[in-house]
This record gives C-alpha cells, structure tokens and sequence, in this order.
DNA sequence: AATGAATGAGGGTTCATTCAT
DNA sequence: GATGAATGAACCCTCATTCAT
C-alpha cells in the first residue's frame, strides 16, 4: 500500500510525458517564432531539453509534431472566430476580429515557413474553420449593408487568410504595416459608394 | 601578375562560361515556376543540360545561384515600374503596375519558396527597387489626391510587397482572388471620403 | 549467503515474475508462428499484456528471451523424439518423427528468421540434442538393416537438421513439397540394392 | 584539342565509377560469405573503400545493392544450368549441376541470409530461372526413366532449391554433407524400384 | 574549363536498453 | 517488482560541395 497510488490514479507517470509533449510543443512553436529557426527534429530536441528520439515517440514522427505545434497556436485563433461570430454582429466580428489575427500571427509570424508540401491535417483543418469563420462574417456583414456586395465571401475569406499571414510574417514587423494593412483592407472591403 | 591575362589578352574561353550561366540561370527560372520541382543543383544541372559542378562553379555555390535566379526574375519587373514612373501618370502606374505584377509573380508563384533564410544579396537590393519604385508610385499619386493621405506610402508600399506575393502563391492560385485582391486593395487606398 | 532468502522464506512474489515470463515466453512464440511479425521488444510486450521493461528484465535481454522462446518451442519436439527413441524402432521412429519434425516447423516457419548471429545457448543445446536424437534412430535403424550403410550417421542427421527446416519454411509452403521431401529423403536413405 | 579526348571517347571518368561499382558489389559479396556480417551500407562501404554515399549512389539503395550482388552470385550459376540442359543428357546434366550448385553455394553459404523481406527483383527473377532449369532437367530426365515418376518435377525443383541453399549454408560447413546429400537426393529420386 | 563521381555532414527514424515513478 | 517514458546508437538516405579526369 505504501508504493501503490490510492484509487484514483489510472495515469501512473503519464503525467512526465505530457508535460515533455508540452515541452517539445513549446520548443517548436518557440522555434517558428524565430526567423531562419532551423526546425529540425534535433534543434527542437535540444530547444526542449529533450533528447531527438523522445519528441519522435513523443508525436510519431516530425510531421505530426509541427502539425501539433501549428494547430496548438491556430486553435484559438479559430475558438476565438467563433466566439465573436456568436456574441457579436457580423462587421463588427470581423473588424475586431481581423485586428486580433494580425496581432496574433505576429506574435508568431513564423508559422508555416517550412510547412510547405508537408501533410498536416489538424493544420488544414484548422485553416479550414478559420477561413469557414471569417467568410459567415463577410456574409453577415455583407446581409447587413456593411461589405461590398460585388465580391464572393468565399474569395474575400480566401484574400484575407492569405494575406493576414503575409503581414504578420512580413520582415521588418511593425505596428505601422498591421494598421495599414488593417485600414485598406477594411476600407476596400467597404460597398461601393460611387462608381 | 602571373595569374591575371594581360591586357592583350581578354577573357579567351569566357563566352562558354557566359553561356553555362545562362543555361542554368534558366533551368533555374523554369523549375522555380513549377509547384513543388525539388531545385537541388543536381536537378537545376540536368534541366539545364550541365554537369552539377559546372553550375556551382559558375556562380560560386547554390545560394549565389538561387539569387541570381530569382534576380533575374525580378529584374524586369523593377524595370518595367521604373517605366511606368516615368511614362505615365503615378495612380495609373501603379493599377497597371499591380495588375502585371500580380500575373508576373502568379507565372513564377513557387518563387522563393524555399529562399528563406539565404542570404541573396540582389534578390535583396531587387526588392528594395521594386518596393521604392512602388513607394514613388504611391507618393505621386498622394500628391495628386488619387490616393488616402492618411497613410505613409513607404508603408503602403511595403504593404503591397508583403500581401502582392501572398496572393500570387495562394493555394488555391485563382482569378477570382487576384480580382478580389487588386479590386479590395486600390479600393481601400483611395482617399477616405468621410472622416 | 546474504542475499539469498533465508530457510523459512521462499520467493515472495516470485508467481508474478514467474507468469510474466511466461507471458512473455508465450507472446514471442505466437509471434515467431506468423510471417513478418516483427519481433521487436516492444511488440513482445504488447502482445503479452506486459511493458516492455518487464520482458527485458525478466531474461535479461532480448537474446535470451528468444533464446527462451526458441528452446521452448524445441524442446517438446525433442522431447518426441526421445520418446520416439525409447519406445519404437529405430527407423519407423525415425519416419514418424521427420513427419511430425516438419508439420512443427512448418507450423512455426518464422522461427529463427532473425536469430542470424544471436548467441543462443539453449537453442543451441537443444538443436543438438534433437541432432543426437536423429542420429540414434539412423545409427539403430543402420543396424536394423533400414538405412543404407556408406553414410555416416551423424552425417546424415546434420543433414536432416539442415534440410528440414529449409522445407518447412520454404516460400510458398505446401503440403506437395513436405510430401516430397519425406518421400525422396527416406528413399534416399533406403539400403542401397545394387552397387 | 588537347584535353578534349579522342572520338571514340564517350565515358570519359565512368570507368572509375564502374570499377567502383565492381568493388561495392565484391565487397557485399565477400560479407555475404562470412558468417554473422553485418551487411549495412557502412560496413560494405569500408569494406570496398569507399564511402557509404557512394556506394548508395552508386545502386540507388541498400535494396538494389544486395540485390546486384546475389544477382552476381546467382548468374553464372544459372547460365551453367543453361548450358549443361543444352548441352547434357538431362539426369546427367542434374547429376553434374547439383555437385556444382552445392560447391558454388558452399563458397558463398551466408548469400541471402538477411534477404529475407527485401523486394530483390533480379534475385527473383534468376532463382525463378534456376529453378526452372532443374525443373527441366528433372522432366528430361524422367522422361528417360532416370528419375521416378509419382513427384511433380516442379515440386522436386522446388525441393532442391529449397535444400541445396540450406546445406551449402549449414553449420559447420563439411564435404561429407554435401556428399551425403547428393547421394541421399539422388538416390531418392530414383525410380520407385518395388512398392 | 567542364564534369561525373566521391563524400562528409546532416536529416528523420527505429530500437534495445535504462531509469524514475 | 513492474512499467511507461527517455535515450544513445545505429541505420538508410539526400545533398551541396570538392576532386580527379
């Protein structure tokens, strides 16, 4: 009795093991946070403290671990889309929405820059709910008089996730960028007043 | 003395060497224009017809090589704004210079995919170009109340920078979004009607 | 004197580690019967409900514990011969035993696929003892008069341990070939009738 | 003109590289005929001198390398199959090619002894054909009332394939295995002289 | 000068073993 | 004593660069 947990504790040393999960997740999303980080499976290691074969085991593989760091800094980027779209009105969701994703992905403006043609299904989908999110805000808004009439919600959801992330990662960052950025797309976004 | 040719002697097998640069210069340009081509200098060389040394000697290592590449993608496109500068009005360069720079980077969208982190020394210098031939477009057409004066062009510029590349590598690539972009974009830069 | 348990006290928990090496024992031999298995520590000790510290530590070693297991599957199959030995004539217990000796084999054709170069005392030993085994029923059955006399017969039995193995992990298995190996082979040990 | 070779010269440094192609292929060779080697592209490649890239480049993988050198191992054998069924009597030709087949693989007795689950086309392709030559010896042969009738000489082919590799690799190697079965396959494959 | 070939460095991954719980 | 997790060593492979021809 004295070495055996009492009855509650199915997880004997799992918890050393998730907080190593935590560890090499922090390593690696700390690491696309740096420019020309080298992300490679011993960097991330060594970042964590770990050694290269525990952040392996620890995802199954490199690909399943930057799609975990990738959806870990996306997911609540998305909850909070989500969020907004449910307590507030459609423009004001976006307006308020689209200034918060900037600051997030700048805090971050490393993410995906070694990501491409990798197979990352949490990512993907992740992008996916966000720019799903971001286009039923255009819609509403555009339902309430508030966004030009002329152009896809699809296609205006599709512009911002793309270039959301181009000024956030843009080099040098700086809050004068963000604000422009945020100004004429808002601006452009506005309906036509004249032709 | 001993090494360098006299005066008499100008560079005697250099139009060989002149010609392997440009034969790799263009494998490079065509691969970098196709999704997902694997640009190591194995295959740059025998796209270009070369042995692989024959290239890296030509320009010195890879990193040199992809800049010179992509240089020489970019180098009609800084040209062609000087152009518009000096021939038309400013706001009319920069729609038509946006809409051609838009379709030039979309032609070549896997362009420095894989650059980030080189040091590419005129791929640099060719961007700055292109960014203060765009920030004098902008400046122009402030001056002449085509464009918002609440923005600082340098800004403006580095905006379109940023986002004009995003687009062009956007996955999907589409014209829908290219019209959204140039349309939301020179709608968002015109001069604010109501404070 | 020290470490070894004193008169009135046996092994406490000695059943648990008895039962786990059994497992254990078990699990590598259900996973040499199927092809392919990949028979690595950690597969062992999932099949057998165990961790994989535990089976480690139970043999002292992945050698050992496929030694174990080896030896387990062998020593029945010597033990039938000796059986065979003490209780039938030297070459019909010598035609029942290569009839059983391949339908075992061929029921575990996995066996020692990856021993190659593993030191492996109790295989070894018990590989021996059923060469020995063989080699008494051809020396009786020699005498009898049932096996051809210019062989010797170790020999002979180094060649049934040789070949019956290859026949039963042949690829692809199949009844024909035991049935002609069986055939040739005791026909073949026939007493020659002319010379 | 001076440096430039001859017209006849199109390969002006693969000589080299075959050569070296020649020695990674003797040095997996030779590993494969001692006992317990290891068999990684590092050792092959110290074993040949070179380095353990090349050696990869120069077969594309660690799969068509081994596979090369069984095939180097396999061909002539084969082709003296071919040779003796065009040439021989078919029992005298089996007879005479299985003393040969046993004496090749006794010099190379540890060939595929790692192969198992390795994709080696080659390798298949000339086993296939080996043991479709003695296929076809046994056919002449029984057709000449030299060897018995109730088997499938398809299935004795299969047999001597599966066998033969198993002796010449047996441990410890000895004439009198080999003699001994040669005999004892022979003879058993003799016609059926009484029930 | 051009080049096919060689290679050292580095990448991701697996696995038997060791360790802290 | 049992175990999940950690890890160092080893493996195969790729690639930019260097070298011998």
């Amino acid at each position: 009795m004295s070495t055996s947990p009492g009855p509650q504790g199915p997880p004997k040393r799992r918890a050393d093991a998730v907080r190593n999960r935590e560890l090499a997740l922090a390593a690696a999303v700390a690491l696309m946070s740096e420019r020309g980080a080298s992300l490679t499976v011993e960097t991330i290691a060594r970042r964590a403290g770990l050694g290269a074969a525990t952040v392996v085991r620890a995802f199954g593989g490199k690909d399943a671990l930057l799609d975990a760091a990738v959806a870990q800094l996306l997911e609540p980027v998305v909850q909070r889309a989500r969020d907004l779209l449910a307590e507030t009105a459609p423009y004001l969701a976006l307006r308020t929405f689209l200034g918060e994703l900037i600051a997030f992905q700048a805090a971050h403006h490393a993410v995906n820059e070694q990501l491409t043609g990798l197979d990352l299904p949490a990512t993907t989908a992740l992008r996916a709910g966000l720019v799903g999110a971001v286009e039923e805000m255009i819609g509403g808004a555009r339902r309430d008089g508030e966004v030009r009439a002329d152009l896809d919600p699809a296609v205006i959801s599709a512009l911002i996730g793309a270039t959301a992330l181009a000024v956030a990662r843009a080099e040098p960052s700086s809050p004068d960028l963000v604000h422009a950025y945020l100004t004429v797309l808002l601006d452009g976004l506005r309906p036509h007043l004249a032709a």
